[in-house]
DNA sequence: TCATGTACTTAGCAACACTAAGGAGTAGAC
DNA sequence: GTCTACTCCTTAGTGTTGCTAAGTACATGA
């Protein structure tokens, strides 16, 4: 999808947070699953910097372990600032598409 | 709402074109229209700072008219290119939306 | 004359998605 | 045993965009 990328500005990092939300990830991992979903404008360093932002912003815990792959992952999971953040973020979301669609059909 | 500004980048520009498409209109209406929609983040200097940016990439045809109550207003209306960016922005909302979607039930 | 409402402009800021460049680990091919 | 491909993360910098602030200007009515 081309154009993608204003739209995704302030939803990306609700869409991560989600993904988190559903199980304890890393961001090799976030991105693949991205890609695979069809946002395949949110590339690699994309998802990093919006990761490091969770983390400065202290809605994610981190702990670093090794892969069997290559160098060592570092697993993110939500914390109670991060659920708090996931749930507001889904209210404005709604709000906004819900606004979306009367001015559509207005 | 709160912190719906990043959530807006992006969108402001469909919504502010999507207005326009309905019939030709001027800034300050604009703004009255999106605060009655209870888009109440939006304010003036915002509204504007987007149509001269529609302006700008050449999507708007302009008309300045005086108005009974106050200085000239600048009207406008949607040219080819407004409409087929228009067109392109529901694409792109749709298909973010969809995602969302996806992703939420996951 | 002074406040209020109408109507637009401009300069500058902050947040965010994205790019580019790089480092470092592991596995398998040759 | 070296080379390539894949895995995994970091950092510095860019462009777009919504927002703020300050100002200009016209009209009406108290």
């Amino acid at each position: 999808m081309n154009g993608l990328t204003e739209l995704l500005k302030g939803a990306l990092e609700g869409i991560v947070l989600q993904h988190i939300a559903q199980g304890e990830t890393y961001g090799y991992e976030i991105t693949k699953y991205l890609q695979d979903l069809g946002l395949e404008d949110i590339v690699e360093g994309t998802v990093y910097t919006v990761l490091l932002r969770l983390e400065k912003q202290g809605l994610l815990e981190v702990e670093r372990r090794k892969s069997t792959l290559g160098p060592q992952r570092k697993f993110y999971s939500l914390n109670a600032a991060g659920q708090e953040y996931l749930t507001n973020f889904w209210a404005r979301w709604d709000f906004l598409a819900g606004k979306m669609t009367q001015l559509r059909k207005a």
